[in-house]
DNA sequence: TGATATCTGGCAATAATATGCAATATTTAA
DNA sequence: TTAAATATTGCATATTATTGCCAGATATCA
């Protein structure tokens, strides 16, 4: 076999599998490991791939080089903050929990729309702020500078007096069975607060999400009223939720 | 798996979820838990995430807020704020109040310094999150886009429940006669909460406010125990409120 | 404060790499 | 075609990288 056909094929390889080992190339091409590490070298130099210790990984692999914003798959975090923003009405007061997803949602709140806004997120209540139309009102307690949002007892006593028509919100997981859950206990707390005090809890939550969970758990799939992701509603991804009644935007 | 993989897969779960563990890493890549921390570590240096104890945060959620360049005097207040950071000891609790002078004041808290603090300024929590040995406390309540804090009624019923050392205040207007005096009677009625709260009240003034007032009052200068403007202690302008007793910085 | 978890730096075992060399294959030039 | 020049390959060896484990230091939490 030709040195130039192997470089073909390592190639085709790393394409395919976004990633190689050094062994297994030297087995499949039947050549010495010294001889596909020559190859590799080689093709890292006409920067066709990327040479790492006992392999080599495809260039497009590395997603950080492409990334120009600082938040993680904002184009479909925005994309789910315009199908949220299409459920508020005129004049209804709504809960916006922390997190980017929720933080696109409230930038995207139309500068006319007139509504009050509950809110424990420092972010949140910044872009808010903004809005001349929207009466803001902030939950205090303790403040969580992980996750930005106020947190403890107190905060979350102070839902018992609020009933909001919708409440936005995000969570670090979510499961078909095993419902919403987080990583942290005490964002679990607030979480459930918000939710009993919201006539229709609203889960924004990007697909990367799907099926998977944690520790605490927040509550099940059925306290959600609507489910919006950035797939179209109809995505065979979502047949569970549909199946399990709850809306899905 | 090669390790190139692994640091992909650490970013990929930090930018999903903005936080890990880095005992959740090792598990879930099959690795034991020092060379998660050394892969965190090396993705810590490359500016990829931060490295947190136990785990590791995602960059773009930290990201704190660019101060505004044209803030007015800003040569004067931070002059102040140096000489208020100079009174807080470690351990103490604080108020901070909103305004551009007790921003400037927030920004120069040392990072080392252990504090708690209650503010009702959405910007200055902000900049305290970005403290690690801050605990910061939010006084919730109806943000008033124009001063950017929390007001109204409930905010103030909060301070009940409050004693700090030092509250560091900021004000509309002060004069030797009239004391301090705002343009707003809501700012006022929150101001005097925080002051009946407070076991030294710390006034925070550029010397243009001096000898200035307005329709609704806070309290006498009596009430206050330090003040601070940019000029020298010593200044002529300074003796009125030299000789009405309080202390002068 | 004590109890627990995490961090640091060092160490050893293993895996991967670089390098020199000799054997073999390929190309070039007469 | 043939001989010399060049390139490629596999192997042996020394060097480096990676990983897991450990002990003492440090941080965190109740």
């Amino acid at each position: 076999m030709l040195k130039a056909e192997r470089k073909e094929a390592i190639l085709k390889e790393v394409e395919l599998h976004n990633r190689v080992l050094l062994a297994d190339l030297a087995e499949s091409l039947d050549v010495s490991i010294d001889t596909a590490r020559r190859d590799v070298k080689e093709l890292d130099s006409d920067g066709k791939l990327r040479k790492v210790h006992g392999g080599a990984v495809s260039l497009g692999f590395n997603s950080l080089v492409a990334r120009n914003t600082n938040v993680y798959a904002l184009d479909e975090k925005i994309a789910i903050a315009e199908k949220a923003v299409s459920l508020v009405q005129e004049g209804q007061v709504i809960f916006i929990d922390g997190g980017t997803t929720c933080l696109e949602f409230a930038r995207l709140l139309p500068v006319e729309l007139s509504l009050t806004c509950f809110t424990f997120s420092i972010p949140v209540a910044h872009v808010l702020m903004g809005k001349p139309n929207i009466e803001t009102i902030f939950i205090g307690g303790k403040i969580d500078p992980q996750a930005q949002i106020t947190i403890g007892l107190e905060t979350g006593r102070q839902f018992e007096d609020i009933q909001v028509d919708y409440s936005f919100i995000g969570t670090g997981y979510v499961d078909p069975v095993r419902g919403l859950t987080e990583f942290s206990w005490d964002v679990v707390q607030i979480k459930k607060a918000v939710i009993a005090a919201s006539k229709k809890p609203v889960l924004l939550c990007i697909s990367q999400k799907l099926n998977s969970h944690h520790r605490f758990k927040t509550c099940d799939l059925s306290a959600i009223h609507t489910m919006i992701t950035e797939l179209d509603p109809e995505h065979n991804r979502l047949n569970i939720f549909r199946e399990s009644g709850i809306q899905v935007l």
